[in-house]
DNA sequence: AGAAGTTTAGCATTCGAATGCAACAAATGA
DNA sequence: TCATTTGTTGCATTCGAATGCTAAACTTCT
């Protein structure tokens, strides 16, 4: 048998049960459904009534049930965000729910291991009627669908499609990545080397194959490619195979910023390399760390304000109505030029 | 007039309308509350029934609404993670909502910008009935009453309360600063400085007394106490200041990883010291970044995956029995011996 | 077979707020 | 002043699943 506590036992507050809008209707002197359009944006109440429900509703403590009224509107104020736990960025996601609070609504955050888990997402989502998915993970088509089909707004970040219809916003990673090789180009690498992100993942696919097509129309061939994951031991892993092969390249293009890094730690700390002078490394995102002073690298940031705003824009837009046709939002990266690579003006 | 999706209008499937007990019950032919047992762990189902619903609900594609059951139940299957925007351990908080997901809790997540948004924090997580609240800042003591009153369970992470009795998991951190300024003093070091956070923040307040009670012990007086804010830029900016001042500390003991980082980089970067020759830097928490070669941080590391197993097992048995007296658990951290301070054998 | 005990099924009610509708009051216009 | 418009209010119903209670079905035992 449990032990309780004696001061929540002998306070005499065991049931301090809810306050409801009738509770509130009684004390006021006024219907239920004056206490729920007091609640209510635009509804049409007397200042008088106001006033009677407003001084009840700070006596009693009210507080409206969101669970209540998400179940008559049919539409709970939460949107799920999706996210995969490795290609985390933690910027994102705080300034995403900063902004979503700033609205009016709630984060359901689901943190993805592998994006398979997103079968279970999808249904917890589901379940809760969410207003409105931000995913910055890929999702299968069918779920995709699904969500279209029940009405669901969803709005990715990073991730295109091809022949799905999906509202996205995403930072231009083709532009960052020409601008990435022109630099490096222009100041006389020609032994390029490039280290993915997984295989698995879109955004890491792009910026590679990206890369790599203007080094072609430059006619430049990437030394080497070597695969790793989206964290600081992959860069460290890659920059050690970059080492042990033939290919001896002069600079490396990451596929991200935590990729870069690892590189930067391996060849500084292990192989004794100097940077930019013996390797110019370079990143992709913007992120904090990437702009340390240890780090100082070159790389393209993401909007991630500009980027966030648009999210939440065009997912309250659909929410309002959810016809709305889908649309496509790409932003420019910014180019930062860092010392950990030499870089031409192009 | 908003344009329309011309798919969505043309494919039929325009009213997607959601799929409840009812249909379910019909298409199976049964009532409703076989349906709602059905999805009830425990509830007595006849095996033929069973197969019946089953069935029905694969046909069908139906998911209860969770919203519905929060309803009548008087509780959802959220639990609020209440998180400062600055102190914010990613890893933490997405292994905390894994840990949720697997217990099949939801994360309602809440990103503080100044730990006075709680009002607002508090009020939504009532709405919304949450089934427990997990919080990694600190709350107002009018809000914990509240909580326990509505029978809410609560569980802090790295806050003590002196007077309110508190559920919390937190790491030791006298514990892990004696260990720090033993092994500094045993190496010699005398001319201590302290980098602290900010100074509302109880975390950062904690660890900077027990070290300083630690230092005070050993005969030792700190020679300055700079405060700065947990950021990367604060790390940077208390180096300069100390660097400038008339102290010249041999070691800098920093109430985290973030601002050890900054120190660093400012004394490697723009002071021209040697780490550790010059001056001993050590942080606190064990994150990621701190362990990159580039820094290779004295610190303590809190053992992440304890804590939260911790929190959510505290925080379930309360969700079991709301009753349970309050409990405090406290983990030891781990001293990481890296190279960016010299340190004695203690 | 019949009595007693155990499952299982269904009915009806409940949770708390939103809303269509009708009744009514206040404000405007003729 | 009366008719019309506009603004408020309350009643009754609705959302979808959970559950106490009773009745029916099935077991088990004598």
């Amino acid at each position: 048998m449990a032990r309780r506590s004696t001061q929540a036992a002998s306070d005499g507050a065991d049931k301090a049960k809810p306050v409801t809008s009738y509770d509130v209707a009684r004390e006021a002197g006024v219907s239920q459904s004056a206490v729920s359009r007091y609640f209510t944006p635009g509804a049409s109440v007397s200042a008088r009534t106001r006033a009677k429900i407003l001084k009840a509703v700070n006596k009693l403590g009210y507080q409206p049930n969101a669970i209540a009224r998400s179940l008559i509107t049919r539409r709970s104020s939460l949107v799920a965000v999706v996210v995969a736990n490795l290609g985390f960025n933690p910027e994102f996601t705080s300034v995403l729910g900063q902004a979503l609070s700033a609205r009016g609504l709630n984060t359901l955050l689901f943190t993805l291991d592998h994006e398979s888990d997103a079968d279970h997402v999808i249904d917890q989502l589901w379940q809760y009627r969410v207003a409105g998915v931000v995913a910055a993970v890929t999702l299968p088509p069918r779920h995709v669908d699904m969500l279209s089909q029940r009405e669901i707004p969803l709005v990715f970040v990073n991730r295109a499609y091809e022949d799905v219809p999906v509202n996205s916003v995403s930072c231009d990673q083709s532009e960052g990545e020409r601008w990435l090789v022109d630099g490096l180009c222009a100041a006389g690498h020609r032994r390029i080397a490039i280290v993915s992100g997984p295989e698995d993942s879109p955004v890491s696919r792009q910026r590679v194959s990206s890369a790599a097509d203007r080094l072609a129309n430059i006619g430049v061939k990437p030394v080497e490619i070597v695969v790793a994951d989206f964290t600081y031991q992959g860069g460290r892993e890659a920059m050690r195979k970059l080492a042990a092969g033939s290919a001896q390249p002069d600079a490396i293009i990451c596929a991200n910023d935590m990729l870069a890094i690892g590189c930067i730690d391996e060849a500084r700390h292990a192989l004794g390399l100097r940077i930019p002078e013996d390797i110019s490394i370079v990143g992709f995102d913007g992120s904090a760390p990437g702009q340390w002073a240890s780090y100082d690298l070159v790389t393209i940031r993401q909007p991630t304000n500009l980027m966030v705003d648009a999210a939440i824009d065009m997912l309250m837009a659909r929410i309002d109505d959810p016809q709305l046709i889908t649309e496509k939002r790409v932003f420019s990266g910014e180019l930062v030029r860092g010392a950990s690579a030499r870089l031409a003006d192009t």
